[in-house]
DNA sequence: GCATCATCCTTCGTATGCGAACAATATGAA
DNA sequence: TTCATATTGTTCGCATACGAAGGATGATGC
């Protein structure tokens, strides 16, 4: 049991892998109460960003497949918080809006992420945080 | 679409999806030749270091959750990688074992997963790389 | 010895994540 | 114009993830 513990910390992937989960499953927890995952609330984030967005430019904003996109879209239509408009100009692109459900929470789901993110550095100093963000960006 | 680009960054948990997921994937590409997972491997990483180990104890080690575990166990055997032995003392637990197969390329295998984890740090100096390091650990 | 509780593993349901194939549509070259 | 090619979004298949419930088994208190 503790044989592992002098050995995976070799292995910066485990390490990643093992923050990322913890970080998304703190911010999941935050959003249970509003029937959100984490990956709709991205959505929502990129939306505010860019109101009428194509779905492959909200792919590529947020790095994501378009094959994982597409069920997140159709999920979060089901649920009221976007939907989708197909483009007069162009018939296979389609243009994602938010709705008034998602504009009322809008400040209550940043304010979230915000906080979300400083919890997860709560622990770091401010040059530490500084730095953790320089070195994930660039691995991206 | 650079709007966001000036946005994400002050979103450290997507910074750290989106590294997560760009190691995840080159360690991915690298497995496929054996027909391998990453979370797989790791299983494996895990057996060599507790041979016996039991499914409950490997899923504290490795910080997997016993329902993923199971799926991931089955396919394992399934493909000749591990098996399953019950536990004579206590009709509840599986103890699980390599296979010659896996311990045929044991070192290949190992020795890919250190590649994986240079290349991933690899834009990084000496120092740069043991503070991160530290840091997802601490996050952890 | 038995009822209660804890532990181990499996199964189910839902949501990613992504490669691959596909239909519909647009664009450009001949 | 028409054919080849590229782009957009959907669907399928497989593999995580993980909460929740359930069945089998062990341990504990009385």
């Amino acid at each position: 049991m503790n044989k592992i513990s002098q050995n995976t910390p070799d292995c910066t992937i485990f390490l990643l892998a093992k923050a990322y989960q913890k970080a998304h499953g703190q911010f999941k927890a935050k959003l249970r109460p509003y029937n959100l995952t984490n990956l709709q609330h991205l959505v929502l984030e990129g939306l505010w960003i860019e109101e009428g967005v194509t779905a492959a430019d909200l792919g590529k904003l947020l790095v994501m497949d378009k094959a994982t996109l597409s069920g997140v879209l159709d999920r979060m239509i089901d649920s009221g918080w976007i939907r989708k408009e197909s483009d007069p100009d162009d018939g296979r692109v389609l243009r994602l809006y938010t709705t008034e459900k998602s504009a009322d929470l809008r400040e209550e789901l940043i304010a979230l992420r915000i906080a979300a993110n400083e919890e997860m550095l709560a622990g770091f100093s401010h040059e530490e945080q500084v730095l953790f963000k320089r070195l994930l960006k660039d691995l991206s």
